[in-house]
DNA sequence: GCGAACGTTCAGTATTGACTGAATATTCCG
DNA sequence: CGGAATATTCAGTCAATACTGAACGTTCGC
């Protein structure tokens, strides 16, 4: 990794430890982002992000499950390789997304505990829950059309990377 | 405080408190938009959220600085009163958008590292960098046609409140 | 201007949680 | 099956940071 990718790495890194997630998913995204080539094993990610195993363990599992990255094996290999997949970036926004939902489940516990008081005293937190419900129900869509305008500008593009050599899901 | 609403303030603040605020700015929001009256002073806060003056001057200054709440004196009064004002609300969703311009600017220093990379290299992180482009400019007007609509639904409303004795901004 | 009440600051404390590393479990080849 | 390489787990450590509380500064009524 030269300085310069240290560089990058390490902004993602502060970013997302400082938005929820932690510093190494922000360091580990970042890396799979721009490593060459864009596989990389459990053992490579280690020595580059200069973490132990238990963290990249950890980390690629939260970094799955948020559907960031991807896992698989190659035939007649041990290793795990990962990766960073086109539909990463979906998952993504659909994960900042979610923020809306929980906002407004939260605003609902609220207005439960307020149902018996005058409406001026709950006003205030019902404008609030009607926004989160409405960015709740409106930025899908905002993801989906970024997805449509995106497929769009380029049509055959996003398949032309070279294929693995061997990476079943 | 009931415990119900005790709940709610503690969801809040928990869930903010994972999402790079402090758990005391969550429970601070909270408090301010379900309290009775609306406005409180900054001995009210710490008794109600059993915090220092300490924490309640510094969680004040930081929701301010987002405009999240509004503080003002009354005349002769030296208590200094604070609320969560309706601006609040397009103020916490202008600082959740803010989070596409960040990231933007991160996906650009990955960009200027790769510049003499071969672009199969950086395919990944020009895919990512168009994506938060196109929502750091989408997002807003999003805001916009949420206010808009908001507005033509309850046209006069929002200033239907009992106005504070005397608020000056 | 004096005194009292309030707000702010900041060094110290406590707590949270991210990361480490060794022990354990699992997987795959021979 | 046996053995080696890899992945996972988890108790312990360490660093970051949210909060406390006392000292200080500021503002207002008198």
């Amino acid at each position: 990794m030269t300085p310069g990718e240290a560089t990058f790495v390490e902004e993602m890194g502060h970013f997302l430890g400082t938005s929820g997630m932690t510093p190494m998913s922000g360091r580990m995204w970042a890396w799979l982002l721009i490593c060459d080539p864009p596989e990389q094993t459990a053992s490579d990610l280690a020595t580059e992000l200069h973490a132990s195993r238990g963290a990249i363990s950890g980390t690629a599992r939260l970094l799955e499950s948020a559907g960031m990255i991807r896992r698989g094996r190659r035939r007649g290999d041990r290793s795990e390789y990962f990766s960073a997949p086109a539909g990463a970036l979906e998952a993504l926004l659909t994960d900042a997304g979610s923020m809306y939902g929980r906002f407004r489940a939260i605003t609902e516990v609220g207005l439960a505990v307020l149902a018996d008081r005058p409406p001026a005293v709950s006003a205030r937190l019902r404008e609030v829950h009607a926004a989160f419900t409405f960015f709740e129900r409106e930025y899908p869509a905002l993801i989906a059309r970024y997805l449509r305008e995106r497929a769009a500008a380029e049509p055959v593009v996003l398949t032309a990377a070279p294929a693995p050599q061997d990476m079943p899901a």
